[in-house]
Order: C-alpha cells, then structure tokens, then sequence
RNA sequence: GAGCGAUUAGCUCAGCUGGUAGAGCGCUACAUUGACAUUGUAGAGGUCACAGGUUCAAGUCCUGUAUCGCUCACCA
C-alpha cells in the first residue's frame, strides 16, 4: 500500500466568489454544446435510445425584465432538467420569448406618446410593426442574458420567438386548418370591449373591481305594469324585452305581452318573456333586457327567439341612439336618463349597492359589452378527430374541443401535481364558452383572410388586386397554445416532433391555467391526437418575507439579478424553491438568501477539507470499517431519499434532505469524526478515511449539482482527474442505491 | 353565490399511506485562529385554530365551527 499526498488547489485559500465562477462555468456548459441533446448522443455521453425528457420554457414576455417569479420558473425546471440529464435521459429544454401583442404594441405606443407625443394612427400600421421589432430585438438579447444568469441550461440552438418565421407559418397553416374543421368561424356576438386599448379581450383577461353603484328602479312608461331595477340606466335605450321568473305570481299575467313605449325619446318594443336566468328575489324581480350590451340578455334573447338587438352604445363607450342622449358618455347618459325619469316621475327607487366592476387587466378600461364581428373557436362544435391517442377518443371519431380539453385529464394521460388544480381546470371547462379569437391591434398573427365586397378567402397569400386582408390579429394565446409542437417543427413532420412530443412535463405558474395551459391542450389535441404534456407542475407566487404580494407600490420588490450579484446564482435558486410546495404561494426574503449563500461557501470549505487531506493509494478495494459502513450507509439513505423526492415533483424536500445531510451529516459529523483519523499514525486507516471522504465528496455534488450548478462544477474542475467519472460534472452520473 | 386551500416555535414553513413534534431565520449561553471571516456545541420557545368522533394510538383520518386566503361565476 503507498500513500501520496495531493497539492490542494490555491482557490480554495479564499472563500467561494460566485462572481469570479459563475460567467466562466456556464461558458464551459453552453460552449460544450451538452444542452443539445442531438450533441449530446453525437458525443457518445447520452445513448440515442435512452428515455427522453423534454420541456418547453414557458416563453416569458418579450416586455419584460427578469423578476422573481420568472427567477423561481426558471430554477425549478432548471433542477428537472438538470437531473434528468445526470440521469442520462435524452433532455431536451427549449427557450423563447412571447410577443405579448397587446402588453408589447401597448408598451411601445407608450413609449412613443412619452418621447414623440404621437399616436401608433400617425405614425401607421408598418411604422409601428417597425418600431415594434427594433423593440423587441433589444429586449431580447437582455432578456436571454437574464436566463443565462440564472444557469438555465437551455438548448439555444433551438431558440423560439412567437413571431419568428417558422411559429408566424404554423400559426397560419393552424388557423387554416381549423377553420376548414369549421371551428373558427366569424359572427356577432357579444364581446368584451376595452374602450380604453380599443380591443376585445377574453373573458379570461377580465378583473373584476369592486365598487359603490346605484341601483335604480323605474317603470319605462305610466302604464307599464312591471318596474324593472339596473344599475345602468343608460342602456335601457337598447331594451327589447322584459324578463320575468316564470314561477313568478306577480307577473305571470303579463307574459307575453308586447308593449310600445317612447323612452328618453326612443321608442321601444318591449316584450315580456319568461326565463329561469331572473332571480326573482333581486330587485323587483324582473330584468330589463338590453341584448347588445350584456352577454346574459343576449343569451336570454336568443332563447326567445328575439332578433331585434339595437345596440346604443359605441366602442368609445358614447351613446348612439337619437334624442338628447346621443354622442354621450355612458355615465353623462346615465345621469341624464334618471333625470329624465325624474321628471316624467317615472323613477321608484334608488339605492347604493356594490357590484363587481369588469375591467380590462392590461388597460384597467371598464369593459363594455359590444355586438361585433369577430372569430371565434368554437369549443362545442362536433368534427371528426383523424389520429387519437388521447384513452376515450377514438381515431376517426366525432368529438369536441371540450371533449379533448376533458379527456385528456380525466384519463389520467395529464396528469396534476397539485391535484387541486385538475379540479379548477375542470371547472373551468364545464363553464367555457366560446372563445373569440381576434383583437384590434395592429401587432401580432395578422389573420389569414382576405375579403372583397361579400366575399371571403382563407389563406395566406392574397388572392390578388383589390383583396383586403382583414385588418385583426390572433389572440396571443392562439399562437402560445401551439407551442409545445410549433417549436419542435410543427406543421412539419420532422425527427424532433416524433422524438420529443408529448412533451414530458409542463412548467408555469398556476396563474396562466387557462389561458395557456388549458389552451395547449386543445390546440395539441386538435392538431396531433395527443396531449401536450403528461404531467402539469404549477407554482404559485412568490410573495415577500411577509406573504405580501410583490408590488411596486409597496416597494417590496427583491431584483433577482442584484441578489444574484450580491449572494450567487446558486443561493438565489435554492432560497426560491425551498419551503415551496408545488402549486402554493411561496416566500422570499433576503436574509433566507444570504443563508444559502453560506451553504455554498460550505460546500467549498468541505471540498477543500477533504483535498487538503486527500491521500491516493493504489488499492482497487476498500475494506471499510463498522464505522465506515454506518456512514456509507447514510449517503445512501440520502439518495435514495432524493430520488424519491424528485420522483414526486417534491424538489423542496429534496433540496432539504440533500442539504442537511451535506451540512449536519457529512460535515458536523463524518468529517468532524475524521480528523483523528487522518491526523493518526495508521496509514490504512488515512487511506481508508481519506477514500471515504472522497467517494462521500463526489456523491454530494452530484446530488447537489441539480440545485446549485455552480458551486458544484466549480469544485469539480479542481477535482483530480481520478476522483471523477466526467469531465462536466452537468453530464456525470446521477447516484443511485 | 359555487368551488378550493390554509390554520404547527417569535417569523416563514415542512411533517408522504396515523406510532413520543421538525427545519431555516431570529433569540440566549458557551466554545473556537478552526476545512469554515459565512464556524461549532448546548439551550429557551409549541394544548399542532376550536369542538366532537373513529382508533390501543390522531398535526395526520371523519364531521362540524371559526378566522384568513385563492379561483370561478355574477344580480340586471
């Protein structure tokens, strides 16, 4: 038996600088070229037949800037990734960026009214696109800077951008296609006007507000026997019906009936009907029923088969109808139709109650419910699905875009890793109505059609002179839905979509559930006969210290990149998923990140223990001790809990089992009861000790590499060749038990 | 109005299929030139929201109550 002693190397005389490693390490990972899997197998370090995994990054807003939430997405499948790679799966991670198209045009106009006091009108359709795309390739490379600090190993060679060529070409070849189902289909209908960003919006994109509102109850005429309550007088103008409980004793009699009235100078044609929509215990029982302006009195109309629907209101909230009320503003009208019933002494009640005001998220405009001409998908619509692998919908079999959306889940093919959420998301679906698909922007997925005089073409291309392609744009989420398959080549049948769709797992904030996750699944199911993801990991918020959410006017906002700058990549990632429960709100607060930065420089202070007191030996077996073996024993217990933990989608429990048993086990305790040991006489016993260290070492960053990929490698590029069993401890063998 | 979640140490939270209460931060005392300027040891601190029930045994399972929170719908 020989022993030699090895030179410790002289960085480990200072204490862990993330700054000075972290650059270099991830120039090292991303110039191998180990985060293209396709590289990967070339290099023989992943075998072309292994298990893949693969995710989509949920394309962050081109508008934005890394915050905390973004910070905590990207850490979290970083982790996934990173241990799905160790394990030697062929994983594949794809990066992005979202155009946002009514969050980024909104943006730039801004900034244009700021700097030039000009409107996207003066400056026209193809300025705006122009200045939008300058826009939009500055933030860009900011934004990818970003996800690089973080230490998101990203295969960048297959870099997405909503509105790059290749996703522009399946958006287009998607809308074509599903019209040609008969899913998209253009009619009036009821929508949700932002009179503010002069748009639709989703039903999705509504925040409701609370607010004090006067509720009035009037008769429309003397001798109208029913008086009806609303809050909004103003569009009674457009009232063609009045709606009463058909249990209702009060008003049976009157069912039926049709009277003529002349109101606020308008004249109406008011016909009582029955409908179980009315409650008859609010107000006086009975609903004025003003079909263009509310989506209920729509549907009521629709049921009794009334076609009149004036609308009375304009997309700039202003009255249309003739008579003193036209060219007002909703709520001038308003006053001015209860003066009016005033004074025709028309007017019974009025009291203060509060009512959820709907707004528009991005614009805070009180929406207006409008008629208008838009597209919509129909979610209800029966077609022929050609391919299925989705258990309960056959291939070649009738279905729905619901039916998809509902399968999917309840089959067990998606699955929830909070199971809660499966059950909102099939609340959600029950109660979906259909979703209109277009917005009056300028910036986004222009839609493919093309009309003259009453003719109507669908393509991309125009058919020729005097064709104008219809002036809105696709919804945002149209485009985000494809996703998971528009970056893997999608409408191409090419080698990535058949490796790597369905995608393994999806990654997002519970926030978006319907908007994108929900979304995905119908476009996917549509479009491939498959699900897009088989597991669903939502977290929740990251709140402050105190559980208050992160907003600028309690300036308790905690910039990732300065915490980064200040405590390392490595401590910002673990504060973010530890105590993190999936699908619940989480909690940061600096002083828990300052304390992880002490377990990195833990890490480094150990390996440096054990290379100072590392000898070499030239023995192929180890014959360990009792003592040894209890300790072995434990490192084993500690993998085999990790596996667990991440095999559940518990990375807080894995974080937390590999971090104790580093900090409390390995370190207070093996190498605390080392020391006699290595400092002794015995040279088996050095050896024997020295060895068990070393193995425990290695093991220890493997299982932490996931989580702080930097410390990790960083230490490992120290490491003697003989320790090792890679030369990137990112691509090294994951332990197993 | 409907659905869902939470309530465990001063603070933030773990605790999986029931078996003597855990971590981090904070606090107290002591030790320490130490592999660790970012250390160690020890300690204080909890009727696990409340009331019932199941069980040999209940933070854990069941029922109800209270408080807080989230999501959806929306009353005109």
């Amino acid at each position: 038996m020989e022993e030699k002693s090895s030179q410790l190397p002289e960085i480990f005389l200072k204490p862990y600088d993330a700054q000075a490693h972290e650059k270099k390490c991830y120039e090292m990972w991303e110039s191998s070229g180990l985060f293209n899997p396709d590289v990967s197998v070339e290099k023989g370090i992943t075998q072309k037949d292994a298990e893949t995994f693969s995710m989509v990054l949920p394309p962050p807003n081109v508008t934005g800037h890394l915050h905390m939430g973004s910070a905590l997405m990207l850490a979290i499948e970083d982790m996934m990734v990173r241990h799905a790679r160790m394990q030697g799966k062929r994983t594949l991670w794809i990066p992005g960026t979202d155009s946002a198209a009514i969050a980024t045009q909104a943006r730039v106009e801004k900034d244009i009214q700021k700097e030039e006091k000009k409107t996207r009108h003066d400056l026209g359709r193809e300025e705006l696109l122009k200045r939008i795309d300058a826009f939009v390739e500055k933030n860009k490379s900011h934004m990818i800077g970003q996800m690089r600090a973080m230490g998101a190993s990203l295969d960048w060679s297959r870099y997405a951008y909503t509105m790059d060529d290749a996703r522009y070409d399946a958006v287009m070849e998607a809308f074509i296609q599903m019209h040609a189902a008969g899913l998209i289909y253009r009619g009036n209908r009821i929508v949700n006007w932002d009179p503010k960003g002069q748009t639709t919006i989703s039903d999705d994109e509504i925040v409701y507000e609370e607010r004090k509102a006067t509720l009035y109850t009037f008769k429309y005429s003397k001798d109208f026997p029913i008086p009806v309550s609303t809050t909004r007088l103003e569009t009674k103008v457009g009232d063609v019906a009045v709606a009463v409980h058909p249990d209702d004793a009060r008003y049976k009699e009157f069912v039926g009936k049709e009277y003529d009235v002349m109101f606020c100078d308008v004249p109406l044609h008011i016909t009582i009907v029955a409908d179980t929509e009315v409650d008859p215990e609010f107000g006086t029982g009975a609903l004025g029923v003003t079909p263009a302006h509310s989506h209920v009195d729509w549907e009521i109309a629709d049921r009794h088969g009334i076609t009149n629907r004036p609308a009375v209101i304009n997309e700039y909230a202003k009255m249309t109808v003739a008579g003193h009320l036209e060219g007002m503003k909703v709520n001038e009208a308003r006053e001015a139709v209860a003066e009016w019933l005033r004074a025709e002494d028309l007017l019974e009640k009025e009291e203060e109650i509060t009512q959820n005001v709907s707004t528009a998220e991005r614009t805070g405009g009180i929406v207006e419910p409008l008629p208008k001409l838009q597209w919509w998908i129909d979610v209800d619509k029966t077609f022929t699905l050609p391919h299925s692998e989705i258990p309960g919908i056959e291939s070649g079999s009738e279905t729905t875009l619901k039916e998809i959306m509902r399968s999917a889940v309840k089959s067990g093919t998606i699955q929830f890793v909070s199971e809660r959420h499966e059950r909102v998301y099939m609340n959600w679906i029950d109660n979906l109505r259909p979703w209109c698909i277009s917005r009056q922007i300028w910036f986004g997925h222009r839609i493919p059609v093309w009309h003259k005089d009453e003719e109507m073409k669908v393509q991309v291309e125009s058919p020729g002179e005097s064709w104008e392609q219809d002036p809105d744009v696709l919804d945002t989420w149209f485009s985000s839905g494809l996703w998971t398959f528009s970056t893997l080549g999608w409408p191409n049948e090419t080698d990535d979509l058949k490796t790597y769709h369905p995608t393994t797992l999806i990654e997002s904030g519970y926030d978006i559930l319907f908007f994108w996750i929900a979304r995905m699944v119908l476009m996917s199911g549509f479009f491939l006969g498959q699900v897009p993801f088989k597991t669903v990991y939502l977290h929740g918020l990251v709140r402050d210290g105190q559980g208050r959410k992160i907003s600028k006017s309690l300036g308790n906002n905690i910039d990732p990149i300065d915490m980064i700058e200040k405590y390392g990549t490595d401590a910002v990632r673990l504060s973010l998923v530890t105590n993190m429960v999936p699908g619940s709100d989480s909690r940061i607060s600096e002083d828990k990140i300052r304390g992880y930065k002490h377990f990195a420089n833990k890490i480094w202070n150990i390996s440096r223990f054990v290379l100072e007191n590392r000898t070499v030996d030239t023995a192929k077996e180890t014959q360990w001790d009792d003592a040894d073996k209890r300790d072995l024993a434990e490192l084993d217990a500690t993998i085999t809990d990790v596996n667990g933990h991440m095999e559940s989608h518990r990375i807080d429990l894995a974080v937390d089992a590999v971090y104790h048993y580093v900090w409390h086990t390995f370190a207070d305790e093996v190498i605390e009861r080392s020391k006699d040991a290595l400092k002794g006489d015995d040279v088996s016993a050095r050896i024997r000790t020295s060895r068990k260290l070393q193995h425990i070492l290695t093991t220890s960053l493997k299982l932490l590499h996931p989580f702080m990929p930097f410390v990790t490698e960083a230490v490992w590029q120290e490491l003697p060749k003989d320790m090792k069993d890679a030369e990137l401890l990112m691509v090294a063998k994951w332990p197993r038990t």
